[in-house]
DNA sequence: GTACAACTTCAAGTTCGCTTGAAGTCAAGG
DNA sequence: CCTTGACTTCAAGCGAACTTGAAGTTGTAC
């Protein structure tokens, strides 16, 4: 089986060797070696890594795109049921970001020239559900946070 | 005027003192200092707090919502053209993250059960835009990037 | 056989939006 | 006065997803 350099890989999926590497440290991909340490990758991983990409433009953190692709074969051609399944769960998950998204959008149209300056019981204003943020690290756009105001 | 202790603003908006401190650093938000070098913040610095927050939901940084934070009073209340004016920009914002988003879940709709195993000629995976990407750092969710792949 | 690009590993750096901790000061009630 | 909790600053840490750099090795084309 003809097998890609890591360069070439990197090449025709559109990433860095940086992040091909770094993908393999965390068990996205796997590849063989030559007699002198090279990685060289069958073309499946092609497949797997534009796979990597599309899941987290979906929305899909990298340890989530492991559990995903762990029900897929890692190498060769995943079945049309495997695609099937996974394109499906990622549309369900899009629903969902949509949808949050257009109600934010529905409550700021209602807002525009609303006179709610005080913010009193502005909708995007109250506390629909004002969790406390648990842990460090960044907090990622469009969570499902929402932010808590009294009565000003 | 009465003034509220850093714990009372941060109770009342919902977001950590630790927060608070660090977006006075930024410079979102500036306080007076008591004769013992405390914070005390107008009242209308919890109106300002809950227009950070919200904006971030939005999907700014808070670098953007500095920039548009700008063009509002420190203290007092805005006017009723500058809620407008931030609230029409946000939803225009939204409405492009929507688009985009309903733009995905559409390819991926025709992808389910399309039998485009190969990925050949998917448009989930056509390289519509496969910028460079540049700098370091974390790559945001739902940013505009797309994945390029050749034919297999 | 040698030049040179492409590869190797490993540690450390980057960005963002904070949080956590240390070491100390202030404010209010009893 | 004394305790206690809320406050102060500053530095360092976190988590995600990589990138960058150093120092060395391999593969290939001439």
């Amino acid at each position: 089986m003809e097998m890609l350099t890591i360069g070439e890989l990197a090449d025709r999926a559109g990433v860095a060797t940086s992040a091909l590497r770094f993908y393999e440290s965390r068990g996205l991909i796997v590849s063989e070696r030559t007699s002198g340490n090279q990685r060289r990758y069958p073309r499946a991983t092609l497949r797997r890594v534009s796979l990597i990409r599309a899941a987290q433009e979906v929305g899909l953190s990298l340890g989530e795109v492991a559990i995903a692709l762990e029900t897929l074969p890692v190498e060769g051609t995943p079945t049309k049921r495997d695609w099937e399944r996974l394109s499906r769960s990622w549309r369900n998950r899009l629903d969902g970001q949509i949808a949050e998204l257009q109600a934010l959008r529905d409550e700021l149209t209602d807002c525009i020239g609303c006179g709610c300056l005080s913010l009193k019981s502005c909708a995007i204003f109250n506390p629909s559900d004002a969790v406390a943020r648990k842990g460090s690290g960044p907090r990622y756009l469009l969570g499902d946070e929402r932010v808590a105001i009294p009565a000003d």
